[in-house]
DNA sequence: TAGGGTTTT
């Protein structure tokens, strides 16, 4: 039929029991308060606990209670695309109807819903925002519901902030904030806008004739979950190596504990991997040791951690597991590759208990099921902004007590579990309550265009849930001023501003495209700006550096990466490319490629490809990089000229090759992934600096130094005479 | 000489 010929047949009886199901979910509790507060208020805030079904449920009662009237949706936000796609697929299928039909997702590349028809939509957050830039009022909605409002992320926040200044204009419109308890107030207090005079209406947001204008003064539900209790752990005595001292832990478990998997909180691929192989060995020696000490009749001796451990609440008495059972080891981060991640997933086999050693992608992207037990090292690696740097750092820093206690819940989902923090609870309670919002640490040029786009141009008055630093604002609006995105009255320019707002890219990588129409190589630069955008084409290099050395090599260009992506296209194009099947799998994995980041980078491409059409360029447009790569070059040091480093004076000494930031002066060196790890170019411009350690130069570009002057002038031919040179006062008048 | 936590448009 219409909806993709699925035939749809209707089963009464499950349907019963699909009515059933959702009635005794916690929230049917709260089935009229929620509906009473959506008509009368604004805004309402939802506190709900893990497992009361208030992501599935609450877009249904609004369904149901005529949310949808005259054709608007009821969208609720997701901060993850798989988010929105499996709760959409659940409530088409508590519905009856066919996804896409009543029930859809938006997520980016794909949109699953019937103009017209579809009364829900789950979205990312990311989506919605952007849509904001087709349609500033949101009108095709008539509640809008923010999920996981309490994460803080970037898109959230900018939305949250954004919906409140459309409740002006639009007394109709109603929103909904789901949150964890000890965000809910700030969220409340932030959309009180009892004070604040509505603006006037506008068409077709007006409200309809008779209806209640609704009260500006938040309301809160809050709803009880349905998780097990978990008990909480701490050490005795602090542990300095916490790599060792969860493997350690993990091991106890495993010896004294009753069924249930474990879960390991670490920070990232390296510590994964080698808390994985001491576990198996570890357990292997055991195994080995304890089988010969039963031939000897020796005790069951085992080197322990228990002791050094306090025991916070009643502890069940465990009887020694007689049969030493199986112990199944995997990792678990975002970066390995799918077939490993499915083995995280499946279950345990039989008289075996299975370890995973997880990054922060277990604490909210996925779940594993049969966890019972959560070892949590409280550290985690987080990114951070220095506008004075422009540069960011990802570094190993502690988690907050809220994202621990979100750590712990992944043990209480089946039954009542235990979370073993590896800290003391002296020094757990020194934790800070909550993590920095996004906002408070991120680049915020692009956000900044995309407000600018909204007609939002004073910055600074915009209402921000938690403001960002002024010097990254600032830093923001320095840089758009020099891509020539803003004019001298801080306005968007017209169509440059424009069009780099509407790009689904960050501003320099969007101002390299949009100029690559000047040198005659859009197809090239639409592949590189593509490329750039996945965390790398290359496979991971643990184990395999030689390897995937070579293969690089069989690619580099003296050029560097940019030039470089453009031959693993050329090849992986010449071997089927995404639709090349086996062949183009067999060219990947023979040239350590990553076959998953390739068809994302496909994507990508032709996702902005379209709009580099809508803007009247040929993207087909083409040089012969191969003749000439200088185009390619030179449309990159128009984009990231503010990046740009030169070889410092013995830079190829004992710290390896270092280069001399032109904007801040500050040390950098080239990513060993780069094709120019080895190389010794005079000058570079490079996509992003990211300080793990060092501070890395990633995707990195060889230019001559003549062309930065040349092509831009106002960054750089005043600052060669008097350093430094802010751009004029006005640029800072917003 | 030596390395990428996690999202998203």
């Amino acid at each position: 039929g219409a909806e993709g010929g699925r035939l749809v047949t209707y089963n009464r009886d499950e349907n019963l029991a699909l009515a059933a199901q959702r009635s005794r979910l916690p929230i049917f509790k709260c089935r009229d308060a929620i509906l009473f507060l959506v008509e009368t208020r604004a805004t309402t805030v939802l506190v709900g606990q893990t497992g009361c079904g208030k992501t599935t449920q609450v877009p249904q009662y609004l369904a149901e209670a005529g949310w949808c009237a005259g054709g608007r949706m009821v969208a609720c936000t997701q901060p993850r695309r798989v988010a929105a796609q499996t709760i959409a697929a659940r409530v088409a299928e508590e519905m009856g109807t066919p996804l896409g039909r009543d029930v859809g997702y938006a997520v980016r590349f794909e949109s699953v819903c019937t103009p017209g028809v579809t009364k829900i939509v789950f979205c990312t957050d990311g989506v919605l925002l952007r849509e904001l830039m087709d349609d500033p009022l949101l009108t095709k909605y008539g509640v809008v519901m923010v999920d996981e409002a309490h994460e803080r992320s970037l898109a959230s926040d900018a939305l949250l902030g954004l919906l409140k200044k459309i409740q002006r204009r639009r007394p109709d419109l109603r929103v909904v904030i789901a949150s964890a308890t000890i965000q809910a107030e700030t969220f409340a207090e932030f959309f009180d806008t009892r004070d604040v005079p509505l603006k006037p209406a506008l068409g077709p947001a007006a409200l309809a004739p008779g209806a209640r204008v609704p009260s500006r003064e938040p309301g809160i539900v809050s709803v009880e979950g349905r998780a097990h209790s978990v008990a909480i752990h701490y050490l005795a005595k602090p542990a300095p190596e916490y790599v060792k001292a969860a493997v350690a832990t993990a091991l106890d478990v495993h010896r004294s504990e009753g069924p249930g998997d474990v879960l390991v909180f670490l920070t990232g691929e390296d510590e994964i991997e080698e808390a994985c192989e001491m576990l198996r060995d570890a357990w292997e020696e055991e195994t080995r040791a304890a089988s010969g000490r039963r031939m000897s009749g020796a005790t069951n001796a085992l080197p322990g951690t228990t002791n050094e451990r306090e025991r916070t609440r009643g502890e069940p008495s465990n009887a020694s597991p007689g049969i030493r059972s199986r112990l199944v080891v995997c990792p678990l981060y975002a970066g390995l590759p799918p077939a490993a991640q499915t083995e995280a997933f499946a279950p345990a086999p039989r008289y075996a208990r299975k370890v995973v050693v997880a990054s922060n992608v277990a604490e909210t992207s996925v779940t594993i099921e049969g966890v019972a037990y959560v070892i949590d090292c409280l550290f985690a690696k987080k990114k951070s902004y220095d506008a004075s740097r422009g540069a960011e750092s990802l570094l190993v820093a502690p988690v907050s007590r809220a994202a621990a206690n979100q750590r712990a819940g992944r043990a209480g989902r089946l039954r009542p579990g235990k979370c073993f923090r590896l800290c003391t609870e002296l020094d757990f309670g020194r934790l800070p309550e909550q993590e920095t919002p996004e906002m408070l640490r991120s680049d915020l040029a692009s956000l900044v265009l995309q407000l600018k786009h909204l007609g939002i141009d004073n910055i600074v008055h915009f209402e921000w849930l938690s403001p960002p630093p002024a010097a990254n604002m600032l830093k923001a609006i320095e840089l758009l001023y020099a891509l020539g995105a803003l004019d001298d009255d801080a306005k968007l320019t017209s169509p440059l501003g424009v069009r780099l707002a509407e790009l689904p890219l960050e501003p320099q990588l969007g101002k390299a495209l949009l100029v690559s129409d000047d040198m005659g190589c859009v197809s090239e630069m639409l592949t590189v700006a593509a490329f750039t955008q996945v965390t790398s084409v290359w496979q991971s290099a643990r184990g395999r550096q030689k390897a995937l050395d070579e293969a690089r090599d069989r690619f580099a260009v003296a050029e560097g990466d940019a030039v470089t992506f453009l031959n693993v296209r050329a090849a992986w194009e010449r071997a089927g490319g995404v639709d090349g099947g086996g062949k183009s799998r067999a060219f990947a994995e023979k040239n350590m490629l990553s076959r998953r980041a390739l068809v994302r980078a496909s994507d990508i491409r032709e996702q902005l490809s379209k709009h580099v059409s809508r803007f009247g360029l040929n993207p087909s447009r083409s040089i012969a990089p191969a003749k000439d790569p200088d185009p390619v070059r030179r449309a990159m040091a128009s984009g990231f000229f503010a990046n740009a480093a030169t070889l410092a004076p013995h830079g190829g000494g004992a710290d390896g090759c270092a280069f001399r930031s032109v904007r801040g002066g500050g040390t950098l060196y080239v990513h060993p992934g780069s094709v120019l790890f080895r190389a010794r170019p005079a000058c570079v411009v490079y996509v992003s600096a990211v300080n793990t350690g060092k501070e890395y130069m990633r995707d990195v570009t060889s230019v001559d130094p003549e062309w930065l002057p040349e092509l831009a002038p106002h960054f750089y031919a005043k600052r060669n005479k008097s350093g430094a040179e802010p751009p004029p006062d006005a640029a800072f008048a917003f």
